[in-house]
DNA sequence: GCCTAATGATTAGCCAGCTAATCATTAGGC
DNA sequence: GCCTAATGATTAGCTGGCTAATCATTAGGC
């Protein structure tokens, strides 16, 4: 759920989506944009010392932006079948060694747990766009591989999500793209402040 | 799961954050990262013509940012036993009029599916911090309000929640900040190229 | 050489999104 | 006035994160 509605900010709904495979029946219907209150948040900075006006409104514009590129990216996914987990682990196994990877190693790779991988890799084999075998020399691991359908997959999708990558970053300059990498990386230098303890 | 990490970037091993309740047993270890290889973008960018280097470096600052970010509010809210999701919903009960939000409302308000509301509101009920009533007039519908409970929880976090979003855009200057909105804002107007048919 | 510890994969179970279906209630057309 | 359609809430079931526990196998110390 995007934490920005609290300020009554919206996501796309869901529903609205492209692509995605029915009709809405009993779900949100489309509303108004509500943007972010200047007299409210005023109003709440009068009662709590510790609210930055600027930084609230940063904050919300990024989590505005975040949930947005994620439901594009899903809905661009899903047009293939995939998630964003399941077209990481492809691609990490598009560019993998002979052997494949193990199930750890596509862990590790990815930051996420190996339960998490068991996971992706059960819907990428039941969708024979991956194969499972054992490894030789240690009988613990496993040697992960793309299938043939696997690998025409990704090949055959590939120039669009090159493609509408160039788009999504489509308004900006090429200087303003280096900009915004910087400006990230201070947010995400930022998030020190949140995980202290 | 990161999408990012296609590339070999990483975000924070979610057993490393602080203040979570127990160590790790058989998780991921920490690893160095593993910034994107120019030489590989450049590889593949002679592979397919669709992919633009600054667009797709761009595109992963903004991934890896935004599981940091996400990341980094889990933990906060975890502080409080709360989850981004029933934050906002306190959060906006908090502003509520009298009689509270329906569950339709909040759901509205939120921009995710009223079952959604129905699975956080279960938990928040049991925690003691909501109660439903049925309202008067139409019995369909029904009432949320904040317990005294939820609404002293919310009394005690907000300061230290406002501290350390104020935290989080702490090392960028308040022109940066405005800066950063806009170019979240034209990010935002690219997800159209995503979700194009 | 054996026993314990470490490692790899899986399983079970939680959470919070989602869709689709269901059920109760209300509203509206004829 | 009644019956159908719309509306509100819930439920069931999927997904993909997570943790914790389990099980098999291997490695290492003594």
């Amino acid at each position: 759920m995007p934490y920005f509605d609290v300020l009554q900010l919206r996501k796309l709904p869901y529903s609205q989506l492209p692509n995605l495979k029915s009709k809405p029946v009993a779900t949100l219907r489309p509303f108004a944009d509500r943007v972010v209150d200047r007299s409210t948040l005023q109003n709440w900075a009068q009662q709590y010392a510790e609210l930055d006006i600027p930084s609230v409104e940063a904050c919300l514009a990024f989590l505005r932006a975040t949930a947005d590129v994620q439901t594009a990216l899903e809905a661009h996914f899903a047009r293939y079948g995939l998630s964003m987990g399941k077209f990481t682990l492809l691609m990490q196994l598009f560019q993998a060694p002979e052997q494949g990877f193990t199930p750890s190693e596509c862990a590790e790779r990815s930051g996420v747990t190996r339960a998490t991988i068991t996971g992706l890799l059960d819907g990428l084999e039941r969708d024979g766009l991956v194969e499972r075998q054992p490894r030789l020399g240690d009988r613990r691991m496993l040697s992960v591989r793309l299938t043939e359908e696997g690998r025409s997959l990704l090949v055959r999708m590939l120039p669009d999500h090159f493609c509408r990558t160039t788009g999504l970053m489509g308004e900006l300059t090429v200087s303003e793209k280096t900009t915004l990498i910087e400006l990230l990386q201070k947010v995400q230098a930022g998030t020190k402040a949140m995980l202290e303890p």
